[in-house]
DNA sequence: AAAAAGTCTACTAAATCTATATGCTTTGTA
DNA sequence: TACAAAGCATATAGATTTAGTAGACTTTTT
């Protein structure tokens, strides 16, 4: 499961993404319209700034922008930014790896290899997919709704 | 990431597909094999005795035996009866589904869109293999490892 | 100067997970 | 028949993680 600060740090890029070139928006704006708790999505926002991703404007008419078009920022990464591993099994994860405690030889373990294969396919999945992506998706989400 | 109790499950329920047909294997055999602690354990077997996994015999050799063939028993059931969710957020599990809190209308949720497949790849892949697999598997990974 | 907005650190509350403890029941066997 | 082996069942404790809150500070604009 993806934590809360995941979950918020997608939804916020998003809203950032559709405004991409525009002027900054306010981390109060982005929380009452995403139903984020405020104080959560600073920290939230302030990790991603960190990390490089966005920009951010004090004072009067500041609030945070994308750095990056939103077509270069994968899903992928901000789950990794933001949460951790995107592997079900810490044996099996590339950028969060902890030794199975339980395993004499993880190399010839079968159940780490099916969650190998798990990975795989949910890494392709994500880093395939772009916050553009995402912004595309619900537009083609909400036009069929709406018909 | 997979909890313990289902790690631990999975584990054990490789050694007990490796003896289908034979006599009852115990629990504190499972454990020491493992590396499980054994009291964890006896919890965890008993769960998937009660869903009629397993069947258990008392007294001295006793033990634990699977009912059904390993074959017939698949990856995605014993996360499912152990620990819960597959999906990676609530809105898109088939088995534990949970509103989003803070999604307005879910429908027309583009994050939500790129976890049912996500969701889809995961389940596809651990729906198809069985104990028999991981256990096929595993005896792939030694032959391999020790060439 | 005042207000708007982000920065930074610390803390707390709640939930969940992992593991242990204790006593009970059933079954086989000496 | 007694005893030991093994599972059954429930309660509880400890640890960890997550989510959220608080408060004081800095920068920028008007």
């Amino acid at each position: 499961m993806l934590s809360k600060k995941t979950r918020y740090a997608l939804k916020a890029l998003v809203v950032l993404g559709k405004n991409f070139g525009g002027v900054p928006i306010q981390i109060s704006k982005i929380a009452s319209e995403e139903h984020i708790p405020k104080k959560f999505l600073e920290q939230i926002l302030l990790d991603l700034r960190n990390a490089g991703l966005l920009y951010s404007k004090k004072g009067s008419g500041g609030g945070y922008g994308l750095v990056k078009d939103p077509a270069e920022i994968s899903v992928v990464q901000i789950l990794r930014l933001t949460g951790g591993p995107v592997a079900l099994l810490p044996c099996v994860s590339l950028n969060f790896y902890q030794k199975c405690d339980e395993c004499d030889n993880e190399e010839t373990c079968g159940v780490r290899d099916v969650f190998v294969d798990v990975r795989d396919a949910t890494v392709k999945i994500l880093s395939e997919t772009s916050i553009a992506d995402v912004i595309k998706r619900e537009k083609n989400l909400i036009e069929n709704y709406t018909q």
